[in-house]
RNA sequence: GCCUCUGUAGCAUAGUGGUAUUGCGUUGCCUUGGUAAGGCAAAGGUCGAGGGUUCAAAUCCCUUCAGAGGCUCCA
């Protein structure tokens, strides 16, 4: 019998013979592993347990802790999802195409019958039995006669299997029981009994192949774990991320309102969320003085010359609100603020010995979004822009770059967010959007890929995400609740200072064109401020807190203590207020509770007695005698120093 | 922009053809209390807007606005 030798995952060698599987490996390694297993990696390359082994290879077993067996576990989902729907529905269910995602799965279905939520509890049954019956799935590799034999009246099916063909690629297909057959890449688990437990989340709709030019499909949304409670548990989880929503949290603790009548994407900042907006304008100003930059103010409209000189004209029309008249002359709202800084440079003569000059603006933008594409504070239409662009020679540009990095590391730790990452975004070379000549794109990647490598931050590079003027890093920041946004945008560019013809005087006596470093670390105040909430969950450390400390009384005899009180902490300059109210002090708890305030403290008759208060923070903890001055003081020292977490 | 769904008082909700339910909040009165809801009462709604069907529309139909989930887009 023909041996083989595998390489299993503790770095072992054994022998096995020729054909074993993945499956039968795992049963030799531990019978924990054999139930567990959900797929194999074997060289690097993900296999489905059946699948037979033919040569010495080096293999992991993939479980659910792997994302590639959470995958493998979630795309047999997905077939189960689709085997059930075409169960349910004989000769109804046209199937479209249906992968795994990073967090679940989804089925893309095109149907006369529209589908609601309502009948998601009617699939999940199907679901389960068949997750029941434990049928085994089953890849084959066919030939493309037979595959277009199979899936014959299926569109979708045969766009894709003519695309197999033109790739020349080999066909396969797996077999769910005996009756279930679709065309796919793999890998899948074993048998439907491995998945487990499936719940279907949403339905939305999706173009085929994601082209707004094609047909739209139905798409369910599901996920599925192995253990019930691990389910349950992402289910809580997801109800605690809807708890976290920053439209929830910004009605119920006054930070924004968007009104009908005003228009979609654009904000009410309330009292409670201008001071938010304003504590971080006041920050990153202070801050930015520190690192040199000069603040400026430019108006929100300008003649549409401008725009013509950028280039941002005719290219990003769309995105820019229609132009009005004034005098006969078209005006624009500005998109961004770019040009105006621009204009700032160019208004001076300027030498080597100004640069780096940073010119640093909140400036406020409106940008056309679509209307579908608008949601809560996330993507809006005007904007708060914590903008400023850094005009240095090329020598400096790295350096600045790195500056800039380090901004935004410095705001981010401050702020308690860790969990963020880099995308050097490059322009795709099959898309003729992009402006500029091939060397200054050249130039502009290496002085990128330079100072990303220089600062010694990770990155992921992505191609076709750059502007049409040249690359940019985008900051990808996640809130606890594991939402991804594109926080801020830096980029180095080459493109604008020869358009805008700007020059300053270099060492050599010459004319040189400037480096221009668009920077924007808070992003905007919407976009940031929307993903605080979230990231705080509403509860924002005390200098950010709209009301910092609410002074309860137990009875109203202590109104003229509390009154004194109050005034004491206000004039320590902490945003204080006196709960006086005939109410319970359980009920004055419960609202400060509700309203997130981080220091609640109530007085009684003891309390004015021994000139005390009695401390609750937001966690619950109580404690009693506190001396107000002492508590003043270091209140103030942790709203001065920003810090996450209070404590006496 | 496209697809699907949703829209009832400040907020959260009940209501499948007979002019609207409940809770919180608000206001008033009583209560003056020790760490997540004290009691009673009152006010508050052209049921998103406009049109249509019908004896009668929150409810059915059309248009429109707004929101949600997606897709496309995102300088």
């Amino acid at each position: 019998m023909p041996i083989i030798k595998i390489q299993l995952p503790d770095g072992s060698k054994r022998e096995y013979r020729k054909g074993v599987t993945g499956q039968e490996i795992a049963e030799s390694i531990g019978t924990g592993l054999a139930k567990a297993a959900l797929a194999v990696k074997v060289n690097g390359e993900v296999w489905d347990l059946g699948r037979p082994m033919n040569n010495d290879a080096g293999i992991s077993i993939l479980t659910f802790k792997d994302q590639e067996g959470k995958k493998a576990l979630w795309h047999s989902a997905e077939h189960v999802l689709t085997h059930a729907m075409m169960n349910l529905w004989p000769g109804k269910i046209e199937m479209a195409m249906g992968p795994a995602t990073e967090e679940g799965f989804y089925f893309d279905f095109d149907s006369s019958k529209k589908f609601t939520p309502d009948d998601f509890k009617k699939i999940e049954e199907e679901m389960a039995k068949l997750v029941n019956q434990d049928l085994p799935i089953v890849r084959k590799e066919i030939s493309l006669d037979e595959a277009k034999k199979l899936f014959k009246g299926n569109k979708y099916k045969e766009e894709w299997l003519s695309e197999i063909k033109e790739k020349g690629e080999k066909v396969t297909v797996y077999w769910t029981g005996k009756d279930f057959v679709d065309l796919c890449r793999g890998p899948h688990v074993s048998s439907t009994g491995k998945i487990g437990h499936i719940k279907l989340l949403s339905l939305a709709s999706a173009y085929w192949r994601g082209d707004s030019k094609n047909k739209q499909l139905q798409r369910i949304y599901g996920i599925a774990f192995q253990d019930r409670k691990e389910l349950n548990r992402h289910l809580e989880m997801l109800a605690e991320a809807e708890k976290r929503d920053h439209r929830k949290l910004g009605k119920e603790l006054d930070i924004f309102e968007i009104d009908e009548d005003i228009g979609p994407g654009l904000v009410l900042w309330l009292p409670n969320g201008n001071i938010i907006k304003e504590e971080l304008e006041n920050w990153a100003k202070e801050t930015e003085k520190k690192w040199g930059y000069k603040r400026v103010t430019t108006p929100i409209i300008t003649k549409e010359g401008l725009f013509h000189t950028s280039e941002h004209l005719p290219h990003y029309k769309e995105s820019m609100f229609s132009p009005m008249d004034i005098d006969g002359e078209k005006y624009y709202i500005k998109p961004m603020n770019c040009p105006f800084h621009h204009k700032i440079f160019a208004a001076r003569t300027r030498s080597y010995r100004d640069l780096p000059l940073r010119l640093a603006e909140y400036g406020t933008c409106h940008r056309y979004e679509q209307s579908g594409a608008i949601t809560g504070l996330m993507r809006v239409r005007g904007m708060d822009m914590n903008d400023a662009h850094i005009y240095c020679t090329k020598e400096q540009a790295v350096d600045e770059f790195i500056d800039v990095i380090k901004l935004h590391e410095y705001y981010y730790k401050k702020l308690g967010i860790t969990d963020y990452s880099m995308e050097l975004a490059l322009r795709d070379l099959n898309s003729d959007k992009y402006h500029g000549h091939e060397k200054m794109w050249r130039e502009a990647e290496e002085l990128m890929m330079k100072a990303m490598k220089k600062s010694g931050v990770k990155f992921k590079v992505e191609k076709g995400g750059a502007a049409f003027y040249g690359p940019k890093i985008d900051f990808q920041i996640k809130s606890v609740i594991g939402r991804e946004f594109t926080a801020s945008t830096n980029q180095i560019d080459l493109f604008m200072g020869e358009k805008f013809k700007l020059k300053y005087a270099g060492e050599d006596g010459k004319e040189h064109t400037p480096v221009i470093i668009h920077r924007a670390p808070l992003g905007t105040h919407e976009r940031f401020i929307g993903f605080l909430i979230e990231h705080f969950a509403g509860k924002f450390p005390v200098w950010l807190s709209p009301v910092q400390v609410v002074i309860m009384t137990i009875s109203q005899k202590m109104e003229k203590h509390g009154e004194k009180l109050r005034k004491e902490f206000e004039e320590a300059g902490i945003r204080v207020e006196l709960d006086n109210r005939a109410e319970s002090i359980p009920k004055k708890v419960r609202e400060a509770q509700l309203r997130k305030i981080p220091i609640m403290l109530t007085i009684g008759e003891k309390e004015v007695e021994n000139d005390t208060v009695a401390l609750r923070t937001l966690d619950g903890q109580v404690k009693f005698g506190v001396k107000p001055e002492l508590l003043v003081k270091k209140l103030k020292e942790n709203i001065n120093n920003k810090e996450l977490k209070f404590e006496l």
